[in-house]
DNA sequence: TTGAAAGCGCTAACAC
DNA sequence: GTGTTAGCGCTTTCAA
């Protein structure tokens, strides 16, 4: 009932039924120089006839596979589906396809998706936030144009685009400091060892700074959890039942925030709770969560282009970074109701 | 600085490494049968040292890509995350490969991300309630094992994963008429042609179905909406300021749910809000929405199973349906407060 | 401007 | 149990 009937139509077949050689299909496929015109509307009509599709795999045997690849380490966060959203719509009117591979948890997370898409000979691949080592990425770059996103560690091997987590975790802290909070709590993520210069490793280093430069050193506190809401939750819902209460948590990245919003709920603290990426749900009057916007549309656009500009022959190396926005929001929450 | 410096390590390489011909290599690489132990050992060797790893292209002209697709319309619907890492986790220990298609906004929606992985040369699919007509994906199914997810369309030539969508959406009526409803508002997503029995189509005809029997045809109201928290709000916010409102909407999704409740709560009306699909932030005591749960990891894991089995030479076509479960919660929300 | 032919890296069929 | 060989569907010289 399934499997194989029909045999795919082929380059041989168009060519055949333009009455032209499949050189000649090859080149209108990739409007390569030296076709008429005559002979392009010919082969037009019959790729359009036959509908025929080129094979990537065939294709990027010789030549390139006219697809990008995009390594996403965690769909829980839906910034990363503005960046997706982003890089999508760059894409589109180019004959460039994107593809995704989900870094799965667990410790060669980055290196397995990467690798995956490598292995797919894509053209050139945005890696967000990955969990490789910059040692490994920069030789993975000289067989693939590679843009890194979110990190900070650049390198004259790959192009990189990301926030200005400094300016935007100062911000955030200003805020809080403004609001009268000295006992200000910091809930990011574990620390992965090939993730130095993360965005969570600049969100965290700029919070102890900004403590210590308040004279609050003695305040600083680092709770760390795995990702996700429910990780987040027990590790802030650990912190409020070991400890003296901090009057702020100061969340890696919204859904941090969120799950240890929900643990401040539960015990019905007064405590304020401060996330990063300012998140679509962030603004809802339901969530109204104080963060710290990145134009992640933008930024994932942004990528998709400078993949297309090494594609197009640059040979040197961007870098560029993106203002964040604080986005001051309610700080107190009312306590859990029923259910 | 960038560009191929060094070439990529192919099965020759290995073969000569190993001091063995490429057929050796390639039996190895799928253990394939007749090779002997010493054989492979030192095949495994000589990968090992040259960091060999097969080109998917290459494969993909042959035999198998070693790589399964799946094709998803919204990475803001916080439920297909919850499928993609049940398909992700039933890959993992095999040599497969998952790759993902976003579906853009647009009417060609899931016919481009479709196309796209078919011309991959994936070798099974999952496609994600696409809005492709069933004759199409049939066809597309000869060449390619598809399992189709969401979508009650069975058909003899692709399986099927769906959620009981009429039992769900009956429990949740019937849910709210215990709670006293009976102006009962439905809010789903725009009518798309081709997806004639999707899960919103379900959901939408149950209602109906529920609201008559009820003896409700009177109050029958349904609002239709774009994707995503914007527009679903825009809808819901419309509704409520032209018409008599309604005690309750019910959505297609959480997501259209939380929409709606941004609407309900600025105008600080006291209306019930339910979704569907139980996502991650459902529960959360800040949002805590009724919601129909639905094992979305379970039925993305059964997804690649199917296909799997169809790769190993099932050839009948299986349709599986998966119970959902009412999580009853909240029903009154508090009006919008400040900021 | 067009076409002929070589070959990308792999697997399958078959010979040894 | 192991190697030889013929292609898969394209792109890319290079000659016409």
């Amino acid at each position: 009932m399934a499997e194989n009937e029909a045999r795919k139509t082929t380059i041989e077949d168009v060519a055949r039924a333009a009455g032209v050689s499949r050189a000649a299909v090859s080149k209108v496929l990739r409007n390569a120089y030296g076709v008429s015109p005559a002979m392009k509307l010919r082969v037009d009509k019959a790729i359009e006839e036959l509908n025929y599709r080129p094979s990537v795999a065939a294709r990027a045997m010789r030549g390139s596979s006219y697809t990008l690849g995009i390594e996403i380490p965690d769909f829980g966060n839906q910034f990363f589906t503005r960046v997706l959203r982003g890089a999508s719509r760059a894409l589109a009117g180019t004959n460039y396809q994107l593809i995704i591979a989900p870094a799965e948890e667990g410790m060669r997370q980055g290196y397995r998706a990467i690798e995956a898409l490598l292995d797919q000979r894509v053209d050139g691949l945005i890696a967000v936030s990955p969990l490789v080592s910059q040692e490994w990425l920069e030789r993975a770059a000289v067989q693939t144009p590679i843009v890194m996103f979110g990190r900070h560690d650049e390198s004259p091997y790959y192009d990189t685009v990301a926030g200005d987590d400094s300016a935007g975790t100062a911000a955030l802290m200003q805020h809080l400091f403004d609001l009268g909070h000295q006992r200000i709590a910091h809930l990011t993520i574990n620390a992965l060892s090939s993730a130095a210069r993360s965005p969570h490793d600049i969100r965290l280093t700029t919070y102890e700074k900004c403590m210590v430069d308040a004279g609050l050193a003695g305040n600083i506190r680092v709770i760390r959890c795995g990702e996700g809401l429910d990780p987040s939750y027990e590790a802030a819902r650990d912190m409020l039942d070991e400890g003296p209460a901090p009057t702020a948590i100061v969340a890696g990245h919204d859904e941090l925030a969120l799950g240890a919003l929900r643990a401040v709920m539960e015990r019905g603290l007064p405590i304020s709770v401060a996330g990063y990426d300012d998140v679509p749900l962030a603004g809802h009057p339901l969530v109204s969560l104080t963060s710290v916007s990145q134009p992640g549309e933008d930024m994932g656009a942004r990528a998709v282009e400078m993949l297309l500009e090494r594609l197009a022959g640059r040979d040197v190396a961007e870098h560029e970074t993106y203002a964040p926005e604080l986005r001051p929001r309610k700080t107190t929450y009312p306590p859990a109701r029923e259910s």
